[in-house]
DNA sequence: CTAAACGCTGACGTTGGTGTCAAGGCAAGT
DNA sequence: ACTTGCCTTGACACCAACGTCAGCGTTTAG
């Protein structure tokens, strides 16, 4: 199967797929032509890498799933380097989600403020609104909907 | 004031105030040498613009707080524009939270299995370990402590 | 036979908020 | 006078995952 095929039917785009051959996460045999060709396991592998990049894992995240499939397993999880990935990306995602947490109740209290003393000016001039906090993932892959602040 | 000790006040660098000022978020006279020259009132401005992109603001949301401000508000978030990208933040942040429930979820879940059964194979051969869901924020400004994937 | 549709490589563009460097002007201490 | 340190503008670098275009060869449908 050749690159188009293989983008269309994983639901990307041949440059894509260049750019992970090019990251080494995916290999290709050549053509005499000098064509990529695929086999059936690549469109487990793009697949794999597509799921995983869908929830916010960054490409080189994805390596170890790929080799844990390339290494025969059935599903790129099972593998203690991948296992390794799964729980770090559990330890940010808490972290995102504890301070996505604080931020949003700092913003519910300044709307909740605005809207019950409308037109009221607040009680400490001088003081910045926002505190400090700070709050979440930066550069989280998206959705192809979600629109431009897309997703962790 | 010259730029330098309001960079220094504020807590950020002449460039990021070069910056807030080619957007057009800070104005500033101009000594005789061309220096640009601040007040008071322009900490302020800044530290409204620090707080906010700590909680993962853009620069452009940050505006309409600064006009707040600029208009005599002695806060800048009781303004209606301010209000409103309030509203539309808290939003934005309720879509992030519950992408991120999810995906941790489904990580939580992978973890559980290879924990519960180690070394076993799942049922479901060709499906991508990961199905879709889609998680949270991207690009959302970070704290100075937390390293690479910051913050929202 | 020809044109459309695909493939190839290489390279630059995108997005945001700066960091960093270049090449120079200005101010103050010794 | 000279050095040091601040200021100026302008421009390129960064990060990630591609999009897009250029310039070229290949394959395929008509």
């Amino acid at each position: 199967m050749r690159i188009g095929e293989l983008a269309a039917l994983a639901g990307t785009s041949p440059r894509a797929l260049r750019h992970y051959e090019a990251q080494g996460l995916l290999t290709a045999r050549r053509a005499t032509n000098g064509y990529r060709d695929y086999g059936e396991h690549d469109l487990r592998l793009v697949a794999e890498i597509r799921s995983l990049l869908a929830i916010g894992f960054s490409l080189e995240d994805t390596r170890p799933f790929l080799d844990c499939l390339r290494a025969g397993h059935e599903r790129g999880d099972t593998c203690p380097a991948s296992v390794a990935v799964l729980h770090r990306k559990l330890a940010e995602i808490d972290g995102y989600l504890g301070r996505l947490q604080a931020v949003r109740a700092q913003l519910a209290e300044a709307i909740d403020r605005t809207t019950t003393y409308p037109n009221r000016a607040a009680a400490h001039p001088n003081r910045a609104d926002y505190p400090e906090e700070n709050p979440c993932p930066r550069q989280e892959p998206s959705a192809t909907e979600a629109g431009p602040p897309t997703c962790c």
